[in-house]
DNA sequence: TGATAATTTGACCGGTTGGTAAACATTACA
DNA sequence: TGTAATGTTTACCAACCGGTCAAATTATCA
């Protein structure tokens, strides 16, 4: 029993769809958001909740294991509503990437060739463990990824990712060769910053199960800030 | 259009059911299995193709993301043939993890008290760095679960792992009393070496992504291990 | 070797999942 | 304020997924 829509209309237009006109007559009639190129404010509002409803629900099951349904349900809205506007489960979750990648890697941008060597490893290194503490979903969801063969973000990690960390090793390794800190592979070095302390958001659970009730509070990031700004500065230390 | 079986039978009884009987006439029949409380070579085979199949099935999509299907066609058999040895796919993930947990904490193990502080926690980095190398999959394994939660594995976390932690980093602190090492929290000292030596098996293709094509060969583990045995004694050496 | 037990398979089932179609409701601009 | 355009919902679909069933096949041992 189906009913004919009442006037003529353009229909389903998800908000990405860039531009999509129709004949009336001899000219083309394109909708309005073509002709303002502006996004509605519920579109803004809409696609703000989705994409916070998709970092908690990505990071905690990876995105193979996480359902459109519970994004939605996280999100407040229906399924299809949220189809409406992200139209497939990839979309969403290129999405997400892309917006997070970009804060994620912003500590490593700040380190600064001109800066103090001792002092910019140990702010770097505080830096990374706050947002740890700060933003642990963002850290898991690429966690998930790059565990799981990385397939939606090769591309960055070859790209954006190595040109970046070449760059700074490269400070690194000048910083070595005048003698401000030991010679050693930057690279590595990088690595290891990055694995202790998103060790921190990635496998909390694991923390907090060993550290135990009494000492898995607030301050197991201050005890780890400690702990690591040492190690890295003594095990950095020129030596003869 | 269904045939009675020619002759009375006990029917399907999976391997892992441990006794079931019939009553001919006034006594009880075993099946064999029952009465020579033996396993059968193909059990024994059939049960390590599929634990070899999950672990390559799991490790690479974690628990959600993995299918049945998929591990029974990577093992080389029908989906039913499968579920006739572990009866659900909770139960081979259970039967992985028991048999993989015992052997991953091996190296922690040997962590022994009478030794040498320096050489001890060398000795462990490197073990810990051969494993991830030899066995990448089952670091892998564990990093998925523990980033989801830890559903199906808190109990060991806080159990057993804990227990054992707790016993090593009493041996850290009483090195670190004697002036043997530097002062530090020995839990942290132990996340770091977990998290530097299984970020090459869990972020593996970052790794090799960031190193790029002529840096990422097996030489690499060879440049983390001086990296990190470097880092870790230098920054664990006593000052004053 | 033949009966009995162990193993394997194809067909199937109910629930879930990603995604669609079309009707309905609301918004915003001329 | 009316109407074109945007936003939301209900009902639905086909593929997938975990798991079952009964029959068929193969291995074992008295």
């Amino acid at each position: 029993m189906l009913k004919k829509p009442a006037r003529p209309n353009f229909g389903q237009i998800a908000p990405d769809v860039i531009c999509l006109g129709v004949w009336t007559g001899d000219e083309m009639v394109l909708p309005r958001a073509a002709r303002t190129q502006r996004r509605t404010r519920i579109q803004e509002e809409k696609e703000e909740q989705i994409l916070e409803a998709a970092l908690e629900v990505f990071s905690a099951n990876g995105f193979r294991g996480s359902t459109i349904d519970q994004i939605a349900d996280v999100a407040g809205m229906s399924k299809p509503n949220l189809l409406y506007y992200f139209r497939t489960k990839e979309a969403m979750h290129r999405a997400l990437i892309d917006r997070v990648l970009d804060t994620w890697l912003d500590p490593l941008r700040a380190f600064d060739a001109e800066g103090n060597p001792v002092a910019e490893i140990r702010s770097y290194i505080r830096r990374k463990l706050e947002m740890a503490r700060d933003f642990p979903r963002e850290s898991r969801l690429f966690a998930n990824e790059v565990l799981q063969g990385a397939p939606h973000i090769v591309g960055e990690l070859k790209g954006p990712l190595k040109q970046l960390v070449d760059e700074k090793a490269e400070v690194i390794r000048s910083w070595a060769k005048a003698g401000k800190i030991a010679k050693c592979d930057p690279y590595h070095l990088i690595f290891a910053i990055w694995s202790t302390t998103q060790h921190y958001a990635d496998f909390d659970v694991q923390v907090r199960a060993v550290l135990g009730q009494e000492n898995a509070g607030e301050g197991r990031f201050e005890d780890a800030a400690r702990f690591l700004e040492r190690l890295f500065v003594d095990g950095l230390q020129v030596r003869e």
